[in-house]
DNA sequence: GTATGTGAAAAGCTTCACAGCG
DNA sequence: CGCTGTGAAGCTTTTCACATAC
């Protein structure tokens, strides 16, 4: 990659797309300079350099600038990248502008909330379907959806195509549903139920246990305590201080 | 490491725990393991083999026979490894006989659903104290537990021992929140704010952001869509099928 | 015979450091 | 002169394949 390649912008349906194929990390990074971005957007600021940009999304520039450099994208020398512009590549290559609509399944404690939340209406999802198997939960209204039963799904994914399902129900039900959402034609899963999930090799499953990611803190915890313990082990609170650096997120 | 390690058993504080520095990624899948196997020793299982924990544990068995050796824990050759033994030893490298403290700040729409989230207490975790800076908030009652101001946060801390904290906040207030955790001696983090937190090095945070789950997803819905319609494209629902594989989770 | 534990190879990711462009 | 884009180096993680132990 030599020439510059001037990767396939919004608007433009020229020719064939030309799919960049992103390595995991650095997809699983755009999110977040997107958000940055967004940010950097409301506060004025119409060009940011690798460096700036590097900062507000906890990322060293260097990491930041090999990532933007795989979606062909261009900054310019000398100044910097045109915040706007790159927006539009970001969410172009994340398929936001498309607001795809998500269902949910499981309308419990942690379902009841994500159907709340606001965080997916404003960034790129319309959530369209509220599902359960509890003949009690069914027609109750949240955030002015309906619950439905889950044998409705297939015929409501249909009608509204949706690609994209949650999974928060508990762990005994989550691997039937992840069946019924496969049926459906769902074909990428966010699945909040502790366990693993069989799939389709066609279907993308991503995870998120609260309770792991606790764990591994408790780790940090534990391996932070044994060696205060022992070796020229630093008392209590002190440190270097507040360096940001990349917080671990969410990957591969 | 040529010869055996019977590693530091939970029980023994003989000498010096001698902390293996586990690759960070073996980490991240060892809460995953100690599910598989919790469930496994449910079956009644009293030995399992690499593959059958890999399979359960969604990973392939290479991984985890690495992953596993690292912890100095021991397999029998021609047999597999000891259940119960494997829980023990995981659960101590991970901290988790410890039951820690961990108290929320932010009681909305997410943080109320997390403090009812039973996955926490059945996993190693006593939600000990939640905070809102909302007045209206304050004083409610929410799974036997009283919402606090977050002026009480240093000294609740203090007396609970809380090491851990869970920001569940708008964004907006979440490196407020993370200061004051911070000044009260928490030196874990678990952020569901969306952004960057910035902290002493000493204190770690791990995050997750639901819209960059769905995000992530989204590009590879994009992706598909982009191929379906090319090459030697596949019309619709048609796969090898059924390939278990690692879920992507949360990770580094 | 069977399944673990592990060196060694391969793949993937991050960091460095600087050429090259604006 | 400053900042991007990128080869090359270094590091981490995964995978392979087999010697080793039961």
């Amino acid at each position: 990659m030599s020439q510059q390649r001037h990767g396939s912008t919004p608007g433009e349906a020229g020719g064939v797309p030309a799919f960049p194929d992103l390595p995991e990390a650095t997809i699983a990074r755009l999110p977040e300079y997107l958000r940055a971005l967004h940010h950097l957007a409301e506060t004025g600021a119409e060009t940011v350099s690798s460096e700036g940009l590097a900062a507000a999304a906890g990322v060293n520039s260097a990491k930041l600038r090999k990532d933007l450099s795989h979606l062909g994208s261009y900054g310019t020398r000398g100044v910097g990248y045109d915040v706007s512009l790159l927006v539009a590549q970001i969410e172009y290559i994340l398929g936001l502008d498309e607001n795809r609509a998500v269902c949910l399944v499981g309308v419990g404690n942690l379902g009841h909330a994500l159907a709340g939340y606001a965080g997916f209406a404003s960034r790129g999802f319309r959530v369209v379907a509220l599902f359960d198997t509890d003949p009690r939960k069914v027609g109750e209204q949240i955030n002015g959806l309906t619950v439905r039963h889950i044998d409705d799904l297939e015929r409501i994914a249909a009608e509204e195509s949706i690609a994209i399902g949650v999974i928060a129900t508990p762990p005994g039900t989550a691997q039937t549903v992840a069946d019924a959402l496969v049926a459906a034609g769902v074909t990428s899963i966010l699945n909040f139920a502790p366990g693993v999930l069989s799939v389709p090799s066609n279907v993308d499953v991503r995870k998120v246990d609260l309770a792991i990611e606790l764990q591994i803190l408790s780790f940090h915890e534990h391996r932070k305590a044994s060696l205060t313990a022992l070796p020229g082990g630093r008392s209590a609170a002190a440190s270097p201080d507040k360096l940001p650096d990349n917080q671990k997120a969410v990957g591969s």
